[in-house]
DNA sequence: ATACCGATTGGCT
DNA sequence: GCCAATCGGTATC
């Protein structure tokens, strides 16, 4: 079965699944599958950021050129670059308005082997989609990518991305929560953030890494 | 116009 | 475990 083929089997996840709290969407996310240009991906790990009150989101600041999807309707994509050489893949969750997404952190690929193969060069296959930046390589995701409707792609600019249902149910068991990977300042706080989840025993989970302190610009 | 820095990764010790 | 790479976005002057 190709990617394409499996993936069409499943409808798209709708609008109203994304359109709810990023922290409902967050863990919801977990063992669906992903796919774009050619591969599929088992979502394993995910990190919620909660619009301007969260101090670890991009829209802490308010909107921007770069992070205006997040402040638009559930359903899109926002993909941005960082460290001079990756980028990342959000979902956009919360109503219109509301600046919520959700980071895909890791996957594991399921479909598209070969692709990934080219794409991500000596990487072992465990690390293929293990760490956001990793992800999107697999995926093939970068700048032309963002803010682009994956729920209900528009005639003559499509979108080749598509997240549907887990093909076998989550354990709710298996499903972990903890602080957010590499996220300076307040918005890392363990407690009061403990917005990362994961499926406990995947080998594709990116490591944790504290975020570092450093003291907050005014 | 310029300085600072990051929701990371890969290579090396 | 440690650290350099690398550059676009954002803030600041």
């Amino acid at each position: 079965m190709t990617p394409a083929e499996s993936a069409d089997r499943l409808p798209r996840l709708p609008r109203a699944f994304f359109s709810r709290s990023v922290l409902a969407v967050a863990p919801g996310l977990l063992g669906c599958e992903l796919t774009h240009a050619g591969v599929t991906v088992r979502i394993t790990e995910t990190e919620a950021y909660a619009g301007p009150r969260d101090p670890g989101s991009h829209a802490y600041r308010g909107i921007t050129p770069r992070t205006r999807p997040m402040f638009g309707p559930a359903g899109f994509t926002y993909c941005y670059f960082t460290y001079g050489n990756h980028w990342m893949l959000c979902l956009v969750a919360g109503d219109d308005g509301i600046a919520e997404s959700v980071l895909v952190r890791a996957g594991e690929v399921v479909a598209g082997h070969d692709l990934v193969r080219a794409r991500r060069g000596t990487a072992r296959e465990r690390d293929w989609g293990r760490g956001p930046g990793r992800l999107a390589q697999a995926l093939a995701l970068s700048r032309e990518h963002t803010g682009r409707d994956f729920c209900r792609p528009s005639i003559g600019d499509p979108i080749e991305l598509t997240v549907v249902a887990p093909r076998h149910p989550v354990d709710p068991d298996d499903v972990r929560t903890g602080p957010r990977v590499g996220v300076s300042g307040p918005g890392g706080d363990a407690v009061a953030y403990p917005w990362r989840f994961w499926l406990e025993g995947e080998p594709s989970v990116s490591v944790y890494r504290p975020g570092v302190v450093r003291k907050r610009r005014s």
